[in-house]
This record gives C-alpha cells, structure tokens and sequence, in this order.
DNA sequence: CAAGGGTACATTAACGCTATCTAACGAGGC
DNA sequence: GCCTCGTTAGATAGCGTTAATGTACCCTTG
C-alpha cells in the first residue's frame, strides 16, 4: 500500500509512450501541438495523459529548451505599497505571457541585494526586473555578463545603460509644489526623507525649481525639512509617520510657522497632520498639506489629504513588456528611459 | 567583435573542465565541495571558475538533482499588508535554507487560482504554500498526488488532510470584544465582511460567544453589520472604508446607537470613524471602537485606533519551517493545526 | 507499375550536470 | 619487493525532454 503511494512517481514522458505503444518523440510531438502526428493518435495520446495525470517535467524541458519560462523580480520590500504594486503587475503581465515571477527581497541592504543578484544568477532566470538599493552598479555587471536581459524601475543607474522605467518624480514634486503655490501659498516646506537616492535628489531639485519659478527663493534651511532615513524595511513603514512627527514638531517648536508642506511619502503627512492638530494649526485654513503616493487610507484623513497617484502598475506594464519583448529579441537597440508623469489627487487638505 | 561579444555562451563545466585540462566530473565535485579531490586542485579549479565567470547551469542541475530549491507562494493579493508581511517572511526563510520563492497570485478568483495551481504544478516547485480562495479542495488535489509538499495558510481545507497554520481568528475577535465589553460596553455591533470564508464564520461564532459569556444577547439583526463582499482584489482596499462608511452610515441612520463597534479590517474602522464624525458622535466617549490587523496607519488615526496585532510573520515563519522540514523529510506524520493567538493592542479607540 | 512525394512514426543525439563505478598511483606494512 | 589500502581522478551512464535525421508506408501520377 505504501509502497504503491509513495513509491510512485511522476510519469514520465517514457511512460506516456510505453502506456499508448509509441516512442517518446512521437508522445513529445502531440502534447505540444507540432506536426507530424495524426489528429488521431493525438488525441489518443492527449486522452492518456490526462488520465495518468501527466505534467512534463520542466527541468528536462528547461534545460533543453535553455529557459525556465521564468522572469524574476528584485525589490526591496513588498510592505511598500508601490512595490507591491509594481510586483502585482509584473506577476500579472508575465502570467499573461506564459511565464512566472521568481520574487527576491533585497531589504534596502547592499548585502542582500547582492545576495539577491547572486541567486538570481544562479536561477536560469530568462529575464530580470529590479528596482536597484546601492547607487553601484558594478554589482549588476554580471547578469548583464550572463546575457539576461535587465529592466531597471524606479532607481535608475545610468552607467548600466539599460532600459529603465520611472514614475516621474521631478514632475511630480513640481505638480504638488505648483498646487499649494496655485492656492496662495508664499512659504512652503519640503518635508522628505534624508537619503542619498536619486529620486530624492530629483525632487529637491524639482522642489527648488518649482520655488523659483513662481518667484521665492529656495532655503535648505527654510524650506526642507529632513526626516532621517529608514531604520528597518522589514516591519511596515509606521515609522515613517512617527519620524515625520518629530521632524515637524521641531520646526513648529522652534517658531516656524510656514504656509504650507509638500512631503514625499504620505506616511510623512500622517506624522505631520499630528504635529499641527497639537498646535492647533488647522487643515487648509492655516496650513496647506500635500501628500505623495495616494496611500489607501488619504482619503479617510481628516481632513482628506491631497495627494499624487504614483502610475506604478504603468510602470510595471511597460516595463516587463519590455522586458519580455528584450527575452525574446522583438526589443529594438535603443535603450529606454521612461518617467511616467504622475496624477494629482487634490482633496480637502490643499484646498482654501 | 559581435561575434565575440554576442556569440559567447555562458561557460560549461567542460568548458571549465578543458581549461584546468581535467573532467568534468572532478571539476563538479571540486566545486561541490565533495570529498575525492585533493585541496589544491580544488583551489585551482575554483580560481579558474572565478575568472572565467561560471555559473552552473541550473536547468541540468536540477534536471539531475530533480529539485530546483524552489518554493511556491499562491497567495490572493499582496497589496494586502497580511500577505505581503507573510511572503516578505516566506522569502526570508526560503532565502536563509538556499531556497527561492515562486510568487503566484490568484487575485481572490476561483478562475486565477486553478490557473495558478496549474502553473505551480508545471514549474517544478520542491515545494508549497498556499492561502486557498475557494473552499473547493478538489483543486489542490493534484498538488499532492503530484508529491508536492502542500501547507496552507490563513485559510483552511480539512479535506486536505494537510498542514495548517493561521492566525487565531476565535481568539482574536473574542480579545476584540471582550476589551469593549471590559470597558462595560452593553450593545456591540459587529461590522465585518459578508462572505462565505471560514475566517469570518468562525469571527462571527467568537464573536457571539464573547457576548453570550458576559450575559448579553446575540442577534444578528442588532449586533451584525455586513459590509458587502470586495469588488476588485488588485486595487488597494481603500473601498474597503468605503463599503463600511455606508453600512455604518445606514446603521447610525436608522437610529440605532450601539456603544462600541468591533470591526473585521482596521480599513473598516476609517470608514465608521467618517461616519461617526459627521454624526458628531465621540470615540471613545460616546462609542469604543476595536480595530483588527493593526495597519501602520491606525495609531495614527483620531483618536489613536485599538486593534489586534495579527503575527502573520510568525504564521510564515512556522509554516516556512514545515514546508521545508517536508521537503526534506524530517516531518513527522502528524498532521498540524496551528492557530497562533493575535495580540491586542490598545490605544486610545476603546479606552474610556 | 515504377518513380516521386508526403505523412506518420522511429531512431539517435543532444542539453549540462551529478553519481556510480573503475583505474591509477603512491604510501605503508610485512 | 610484494601486497594492501587509501586517495585522487577518469570513464560511463543517466536525469526527461526536444530537435534533427531516418525510414517505412501509402497515395498519387504518368
């Protein structure tokens, strides 16, 4: 008895051919609809293995075929909304195409993403879709070396020079900033996070710009507030709020009394909406707010919190399309460099 | 010169082989770290792998090996923060045993989810886990006829016969409800989704238990508040507060006024806070309300929302270790059940 | 009815790796 | 100096599939 459980394994492609008296050629052939079989005995062959329960064993057919029909996908946390967004859309856009997503977390570290590189070096992956951690970019040489073909989303290496996807973050920071201007605003904050990644860089630069347009100057040390970079990217992003609380405290406690806040992570708005209900400032009438990312629960702020939709599940589309047009060489030469501009969501929080 | 940069495949092991000018065979053993080649041989052939840029071939590996060290995930929805922290772990588990994660998602449809079972059955997967949608265990069948190792999370199909692990829906609700009614509240409603889940069946049991111990009655008209079953699974649930904000509006509007609310999402309680609010109605003064799953965004709600503190990554973790203690063999025979008791956490919502 | 052409299947050979078995070699014991 | 034994490496086979090539056989055609 157990012996008959256990002991039996998966049929073969030999076994199909033996149970129907025809050679494994011949069985291989019908099951994947090529010619050279009559319509006759395909059925026959397709008809028993449906009744041993049949499935071809993708190693032998990887290894053969030279692709796992796999794609992977290197992200640092899928507790991120966008990530998991942008992971979602990939997975959804792959399973279309007939192929499936190998996940690896890299965590926001050098080291895991590194570590993630290297397995996914060593997975006979077809095609890989990363959104980098380290601003190197010597880590990604080798699955360039390899010859699998990469797509780049939301932080970009230039140096890799391969195609690459983005919200727009310069254009985004300039549609938040020129909202709260458009309302009156005179003396605005840039409430973001303090790390050393090009988006951020972008959106200071997009911040300033947008400032200078409308005739104010730009103050690093009037107008952005600084909120210290991430501790841990394994537990949710609650945190954010909280440092986002005491970044704007500070500035509220030492006087500062600006017009309105721009900020780059809706979580950020969360902590300040705190910092100013504590101090009786109110939303809009004495503060103008803008949030970044249009986190599900905006909307149910109080008061309702102004916000950019960030186009990621459009940047995941294109960019595995891409990725899977580059797998199977319909990619023109040119490399891409793709910002998608992202969509305001104006609430009550922005409006006066 | 493309022929040089284009036509280069990847290296082989006898490639590598040729080059150290011994077999294959030793040279797969070196590199294996297997006994049967002398350590400066060894060193010799892994300096020269390291210079040519050798990465096995994972399709024969595995082919040979008849394992491709990966595991499945079938889950619905990782905007979902429960399974997105339950995958996050999953791959951090996965990772530390040499294992990689497949992800395949099945957007809380019967349809996607046969679709992804097919797909996890064609790829080879050592191994996998799975948080079912329907209650049908039919389709998992051939997982495990096809000797898969199969654990199930969050949701549970006894006539699998396979292991499970979930958090504590009974105890959870009963921790919810029993913090209101601790805190003396008389007429409690239950505002929670209105579906055919087991998770929600056995909320609704707990539910009515923990009022009937303290005396008080149970009847659905008065203590149950349905919110209609989700429309989309791969937008965010922001429709979530929004299902809620009627049913909770329609409640309140008939004129009925219950003293604490336990809810079945913390998304739900950003919907009823809404529509508290505009009822001018005070929590936690004139209502307690109890959140469930401890979104980053509720201790930042106002007041501050009390919720339970679901330990998803230690659900992960524990069926991670199963999974992987089954594909290995180490399992014992026994059959595990495991529902791993939440956490309350009190703020300012239900304190009163 | 022989030549030609197509159909339907079989035979053989990869794909790149690991495992098992075998051979060569040098060291050590009597 | 012969035998034994352990160590290191080579030879061979096989994992399950697909691709390339071969070979019957039947049907058509002049």
């Amino acid at each position: 008895m157990a012996e008959v459980i256990k002991g039996r394994r998966q049929p073969t492609l030999q076994d199909l051919a033996k149970a129907v008296g025809l050679t494994a050629n011949t069985v291989s052939r019908a099951l994947n609809d090529k010619s050279g079989v009559s319509a006759t005995t395909r059925a026959l062959i397709k008809a028993e293995a449906e009744r041993l329960g049949y499935v071809p064993n993708v190693h032998a057919r990887s290894l053969v075929l030279g692709s796992r029909k796999t794609i992977g996908v290197i992200v640092t946390n899928i507790s991120n909304p966008f990530f998991s967004d942008l992971v979602s859309e990939v997975e959804l856009q792959a399973q279309h195409a007939g192929y499936t997503v190998l996940l690896l977390l890299s965590y926001e570290s050098a080291e895991r993403e590194q570590d993630a590189i290297d397995r996914a070096l060593r997975s006979g992956l077809d095609g890989l879709i990363a959104a980098p951690v380290q601003e190197r970019s010597t880590a990604w040489t080798p699955i360039i070396k390899a010859g699998i073909p990469l797509v780049l989303v939301s932080r970009e290496l230039p140096e890799l020079n391969v195609d690459f996807y983005s919200t727009d973050n310069e254009a985004g920071i300039q549609l938040t900033t020129d909202a709260v201007l458009a309302r009156g605003a005179k003396d605005v904050v840039l409430l973001d996070e303090d790390m050393p990644f090009s988006t951020i860089r972008l959106r200071t630069e997009g911040f300033r710009r947008s400032l200078e347009r409308h005739g104010l100057a730009f103050d690093p040390r009037n107008n952005l507030a600084l909120v210290p970079p991430a501790r841990s990217f394994r537990v949710s992003q609650s945190w954010h709020a909280d440092d986002a609380y005491r970044v704007a405290s500070d500035l509220l406690d030492r006087g500062r009394r600006p017009d309105a806040f721009v900020v780059g992570d809706d979580y950020y708005a969360l902590g300040l909406y705190r910092a100013l209900r504590e101090r009786n400032i109110r939303i809009p009438d004495d503060v103008l707010v803008m949030g970044w990312g249009n986190h599900p629960f905006t909307r149910f702020m109080e008061p309702p919190l102004s916000t950019l939709l960030l186009p990621f599940e459009e940047v995941a589309r294109r960019a595995t399309r891409r990725l899977l047009d580059r797998i199977q060489g319909k990619a023109d030469d040119r490399v891409v460099n793709d910002h998608i501009v992202p969509e305001l969501v104006i609430r009550a929080s922005s409006m006066r």
